[in-house]
DNA sequence: CTATTTAGTTTACGCGCGTAAATAATTCGT
DNA sequence: ACGAATTATTTACGCGCGTAAACTAAATAG
């Protein structure tokens, strides 16, 4: 319930009208718009009750026109329909709407072009900031790095060189140490599966460092890069596991495959070819996927995997942009957080 | 790769400067931005030579300022964390670019309040009209209403009361009938699995058809509703699920869940208690879904479900609102679209 | 080639608000 | 209670573009 009732007949039509019902002057009211906290409490409580009575709402349309900074800040990401980067853009949100600012999502949905067409949308909303997790291998580099010298914009997810105002992710090679870690400790070193052309550059990471790790435990890698394009990684995932297990490709009894959701297509071809993934001793094979993608817990077996820390992750990337917002400068820096090992059945 | 290289050193700043160095006058350029095909051919090919060479966009701020209806269009879903939501989504989006509008997407995250919050966003962005998908019995119907009043507005997915252009969704009631005829037509009579509190409307049809259609048949309903407040889905079905197969709940060894992601959670309570799920002589339950969520494929086992038409449901919606925009004016119709049986090894 | 239609140009105003400068009123410290 | 500091008011201008009116140039018809 919000508490607009008994509106006035008369409509307000503009910040001129409104000022006059509520008994300050215009300027002082549009101080009050633009930044509550900057005009005495005293005038900032007739305002209120003034609005409440009236319920007005300034143009936004003729209020962006003036100022440099909006208060608009776009949430880009790479593919809205992966409910890994659906979740992360719902938490930015909620950030960016309690730091006072709106915050107008965008997908590029896994397409090079649109991501530059969203781009160019954003630059034309003039936003304060912007959040942007890039396509990745397929963005437009250069694109990216001109867009980010006309807009304060903070990279996150997957970086691409060193533009921006700073990198804000998970560390990947963590990520694949630690839980390659836990897969030797607990039973067969896992081999590792994967796109043969990953779309995001945190593959390559996970690869090499899932290459390191073994070689650090004196074990001998094998990776299994399967065919496949675009967005679509269960379909991906099924395809590759189908013709992985029916030639036997899989040298050890454990797999750990790049991301979630590659791993959860390779749950389903495990399951169509009847091989039962889990740790009991019942089952052939162990699986293991990478991300803590939100329908993990719901795979049967239910995913062991190492998650994003989503909380902190969005947290760290939401004040780094306010901050600079702010006036803040500081130098570009890299922030790779730690993920959390979830351990379910799968491994 | 756009067409944009060579600019010229010196940056357009606003529309005046653009059309003395394009040799033709504002307002008419003016009218090209904003229906191309308003000016004369020849006309147009010297703007657009010069905006390769120039990039300059209109200051889409001072446009919309003193324009009656913006080009933006709103799309508004519950919950852009479910999979389904954010398809359909991305589809309706690409259709608004395509009839050259500009959409804004906005989910209510199942938050009632966060609806009207984005209702009076999107009231004050002047949109040409808005594709609304409401959270449903949750929804505060007033503010819905007087919305609807304000801003053309096509509901779609799950409709409340008669408001707006026209509602567009999927028959639930033929959903369900199909799928429990195709149930009973292959096996034992199906039981249904259900929230006792489902938060959208078509979830109240669903339960309704079934015990219609299992009248019809001449069978006895048994309709099993687990607790579970909102839109948690998966868990809920977890949880439920496991309860149930706990208690000897299931009257036959055939459960139509009431959507996707319940059964996603039941199939995942099954598999943990070790119940194995298909249509084969092994398998002491089948189970069924409804939604045709972008997972059913890849759950183990496959889930059989009967999908809405993504396409033919944003397309309806779609072209019936912008049909309303361009000034077609239509009484209210409640449109609802058949669904398709997808046949996999769950059911 | 002229009459007529169609499209572009000039000119001018207004939208709703940001914002600056000078001034007036209020608050606060002591 | 007084002067100093803060905050509000008055006045005025401009942002970039939509849009209307009166006019002029170009395309089209006969």
């Amino acid at each position: 319930m919000t508490g607009r009732m008994a509106m006035v007949g008369n409509k307000i039509r503009n910040m001129e009208e409104f000022a006059s019902v509520s008994g300050i002057s215009r300027p002082t009211v549009s101080k009050y718009f633009n930044e509550p906290g900057s005009v005495r409490a005293t005038t900032r409580m007739r305002i209120e009750a003034a609005l409440e009575l009236h319920d007005y709402r300034p143009n936004i349309y003729a209020m962006n026109q003036n100022r440099k900074l909006t208060k608009t800040v776009g949430v880009v990401v790479p593919l809205l329909t992966d409910p890994y980067f659906a979740e992360i853009a719902r938490n930015l949100e909620q950030r960016c709407i309690a730091a006072g600012y709106r915050p107008t999502l965008f997908s590029s949905h896994g397409d090079p072009a649109l991501e530059v067409e969203v781009l160019d949308t954003l630059r034309s909303l003039k936003p304060a900031g912007v959040l942007l997790a890039p396509l990745g291998r397929a963005s437009d580099g250069k694109a990216l790095e001109k867009f980010c010298e006309d807009v304060p914009t903070l990279i996150f997810d997957s970086s691409v060189d060193q533009i921006g105002l700073a990198f804000v992710g998970s560390d990947n090679f963590q990520f694949t140490t630690h839980i390659t870690d836990y897969l030797c400790r607990t039973g067969e070193p896992p081999c590792f599966f994967e796109m043969k052309t990953p779309a995001n550059p945190n593959a390559h990471r996970r690869r090499q460092s899932y290459l390191k790790a073994m070689e650090a435990f004196g074990h001998i890698p094998d990776v299994i890069s399967v065919e496949g394009e675009g967005w679509g990684f269960e379909e991906i995932g099924l395809l590759g596991g189908h013709d992985a297990l029916k030639r036997g490709r899989f040298s050890t009894n454990t797999i750990l495959c790049s991301n979630d959701r590659l791993a959860i297509g390779l749950l389903t071809a495990c399951y169509e070819q009847g091989v039962r993934v889990g740790r009991g001793d019942d089952c052939p094979i162990r699986v293991a996927g990478q991300d803590g993608h939100p329908y993990s817990r719901y795979t049967c077996p239910p995913l062991t995997t190492i998650s994003h820390n989503y909380d902190a992750v969005s947290q760290t990337a939401a004040e780094a942009l306010f901050a600079a917002i702010d006036g803040q400068v500081s130098a570009w820096k890299s922030t790779r957080l730690e993920g959390q090992l979830i351990l379910r059945d799968s491994a």
